[in-house]
DNA sequence: ATAATAGTTCAATGACCATTGAATTATACT
DNA sequence: AGTATAATTCAATGGTCATTGAACTATTAT
């Protein structure tokens, strides 16, 4: 699992801190799919659902799949090898273990060494 | 524990969302609490660490405390209650045993009964 | 008092982006 | 062929926000 660096990781927060999209993954978690049956139980404009759903694709978050039968219908899943991988980062990140006592590098106590 | 509404989810997404930010936290979790030392370790101008300090104590992430000696000085440090609340509620929303599985109430099978 | 230091506030700028309505593409039905 | 449906693309709008430089506040040192 390659590190993640800040720039990625800050573009997959950005991705997700929208209220739309958070609703969107958690229809998609709860069962609902289907593009149309997501506008429908979110009453969202379909080509704003389309904007939300591409914006997650393009970031790998969820996957498309074209109905076989009727190729007008899409359904959507989540990409599990991405969010465990920004799960794992995020919980990496903000684990309580590694932080470290304040350095104490700079202060009052130690203007005249290390401030200019 | 509170359950977290999607709006207060997305908040602290967006905040958390911009890789200066992150480097902030980084850099405290690293020890570095000291306001100029975290500007100078950054690069980043006085002006606008205070900018970036400011919104994440606003919203509860890190905690601020002036020196005792030289209350010019401020010192920073995680808010471990707001980010335990925070990952709980993350590892629970892409908590991959909650997936249901497709709903398929809608789609080419469907037209007749769901569909208008 | 005066100067220096740490940090904040203010105003302006520019970029990004969610939202909307209209037009468009693609597929399926009659 | 013509119509209906699912979804996307396009253009315009408005709001949010990171960044910058300058002015300002608060505290300490000389």
């Amino acid at each position: 699992m390659e590190k993640m660096e800040t720039e990625e990781f800050a573009h997959y927060l950005k991705i997700l801190s929208e209220p739309n999209r958070i609703m969107l993954i958690e229809k998609i978690m709860d069962g609902v799919q289907c593009n149309c049956e997501l506008g429908k139980s979110l009453s969202l404009a379909p080509n704003l659902i389309s904007h939300h759903l591409s914006v997650l694709c393009d970031a790998n978050i969820l996957q498309s799949k074209r109905d076989e039968n009727d190729a007008r219908w899409i359904y959507y899943s989540i990409n599990f090898d991405v969010i465990s991988k920004l799960t794992k980062h995020i919980n990496g990140f903000f684990d309580v273990s590694r932080i470290q006592p304040c350095l104490n590098s700079c202060g009052p106590k130690f203007t005249g060494e290390n401030h200019k």
